[in-house]
DNA sequence: CGAACTGTTCAACTATTATCGAACCATGAG
DNA sequence: CTCATGGTTCGATAATAGTTGAACAGTTCG
């Protein structure tokens, strides 16, 4: 399961994985701290299981996330520190604004 | 020509403009000032005027650039100040790597 | 007015992406 | 070994995005 160097993330590939609304929410989520799979569907509701692998597997070979083995399950974790080694203000540009929307207003 | 209110923009909206290399590329070289549609061309070389003004719409509708009537032609300026209100910090964490990345390697 | 100039919109086609069931693979438990 | 569990991969289809020529619209100039 191919993940890219942290040298080699390409910037227009990172936006584009975080343009989707599932995808952005579940990065937002990440940085909590890793997520098996199962928890990684989107807050509204289940959705199917390959579906779901899309998903992550669009912010894997982004280098949004690192997906190991784990146990008979698999860890999901946000790759932090290389994207901010190659972008740096980013992440926390992008998820700020994602986080305030997401929180309760008022 | 409807351009989206700075409250209304959407974050995956705006990413997902930017995730295009031929647009990610203007954006930068709109942060120097404004241009006429006759310069926002690809530095590579020139592409069909309707492919270009698609792009622009695409721009324009996430509310990254404005398009305004200038004498016979138009002209595209960034929407710095809206962004940055709406997402601090987001337009110079993208710019600034999209920036260093098409500045001659040395 | 009428022609030239700058861009946008339209419509058709192509290409990429999303969705989802079914088949498949690995691991751990019995 | 066998079976259940947790996920990925495959293949088909639907939906969205990109590309482009041609037609159209606004502005300026003669």
């Amino acid at each position: 399961m191919p993940h890219p160097d942290a040298a080699d993330l390409v910037l227009t590939d990172v936006l584009f994985a975080l343009s989707d609304p599932a995808r952005l929410e579940l990065a937002c989520r990440l940085t909590e701290g890793p997520l098996e799979v199962a928890a990684c569907h989107p807050v509204g509701g289940e959705i199917p299981k390959s579906t779901l692998s899309h998903h992550l597997k669009t912010l894997r070979e982004a280098g949004v996330i690192r997906n190991k083995p784990y146990g008979r399950q698999r860890q999901v974790s946000l790759r932090r520190d290389d994207l901010e080694a190659r972008f740096p203000g980013l992440l926390a540009a992008v998820l700020s604004p994602a986080l305030t929307q997401a929180s309760p207003p008022r």
